[in-house]
DNA sequence: AGCTTCGCCTGCTTGC
DNA sequence: TGCAAGCAGGCGAAGC
């Protein structure tokens, strides 16, 4: 599942070869992974790679010539891997896409869910094109404290909201409320008098969880095919029946919009 | 408009 | 052992 630590590291394995290369083809084999809206693919052909930006839990190629970029989503499972000519994946199933590049290098998609995306368009105002909110990197205080203000959904719901606020996926959200003692049900308005130190958890698992390149569940991989280590770190996300980092109560797991939701009943209290 | 539920998709896990 | 149901979840669409 990969959520903002992930995709972060993604993009850092990618820079270095990805970046001055020249896009010889572009295939896109299943097509319904295009997201509604993208230009065909191999308009890409041709074009030299300037940056690779992660934005939010999404990942923005820039070329040097302006014009359109290209943004890749990799859902739950998708892997994006670098790979040189003979490599010796060639076998390995559900491969999407294929971005080949001079210098015997391969961009290749996997990803056996398919709840992933390509984009190709104009890069101004992608936020608003891709419905996509400030990363809590990027968002302030008072317009984070705004965002929950008045909101009677569960804090949990809005921070996966990726229009509101964007890089949260299931786990860093879990993570998030531990640390901040704040029940995943709590209404946002609720929790909103704790939004500072709400952030700053965030901001803190998220960049613990870079340095570990992520964390390795099940699917997700570095560019160059190698495991996080976050996941060995992680205090309630799948740790149902377990104890408690802190206080020796056991790990629940309930249901919260649909989502399976790790927190700690003693540490974490006050829904309502 | 805010909030919730559903469906997409496939592989692993669980239960009979 | 084998097979079917259950489960995982990012995100858009649909429903309330």
């Amino acid at each position: 599942m990969p959520e903002l630590p992930e995709v972060e590291s993604v993009v850092r394995g990618l820079r270095s070869p990805l970046s001055g290369k020249t896009v010889k083809s572009a295939k896109l084999s299943a097509p319904d992974l295009y997201r509604t809206g993208s230009r065909p693919f191999p308009v890409l052909k041709g074009r030299k790679i300037a940056t690779v930006e992660r934005f939010g839990k999404a990942i923005r190629v820039d070329f040097e010539s302006g014009g359109d970029v290209l943004v890749i989503h990799l859902g739950m499972t998708g892997n994006l891997i670098v790979e040189k000519k003979n490599s010796r994946n060639s076998g390995r199933k559900h491969r999407h896409a294929v971005l080949s590049l001079d210098g015997g290098i391969r961009l290749v998609y996997y990803d056996a869910r398919r709840f992933g995306y390509f984009w190709v368009g104009p890069g101004e105002d992608l936020g608003g094109r891709l419905n996509i909110g400030p990363d809590p990197f990027q968002i302030r205080l008072p317009e984070f404290r705004e965002m929950l203000m008045g909101r009677t959904a569960p804090i949990k719901s809005l921070l996966l909201n990726q229009k509101l606020l964007s890089g949260l996926g299931n786990i860093y959200v879990d993570e998030s409320l531990f640390r901040a003692g704040i029940h995943p049900a709590t209404p946002g308005r609720s929790a909103a008098a704790k939004t500072r130190d709400l952030l700053r958890q965030i901001r803190t698992v998220l960049r613990n969880a870079i340095r570990s390149g992520g964390s390795t569940i099940r699917d997700y991989r570095r560019a160059d095919g190698s495991r996080g280590s976050f996941q060995n770190r992680l205090m309630v996300y799948g740790r149902t029946g377990q104890t408690c980092v802190s206080c020796g109560e056991v790990v629940q797991r309930i249901v919260l919009g649909g989502r399976g939701t790790h927190f700690c009943p003693s540490c974490q209290r006050g829904s309502e």
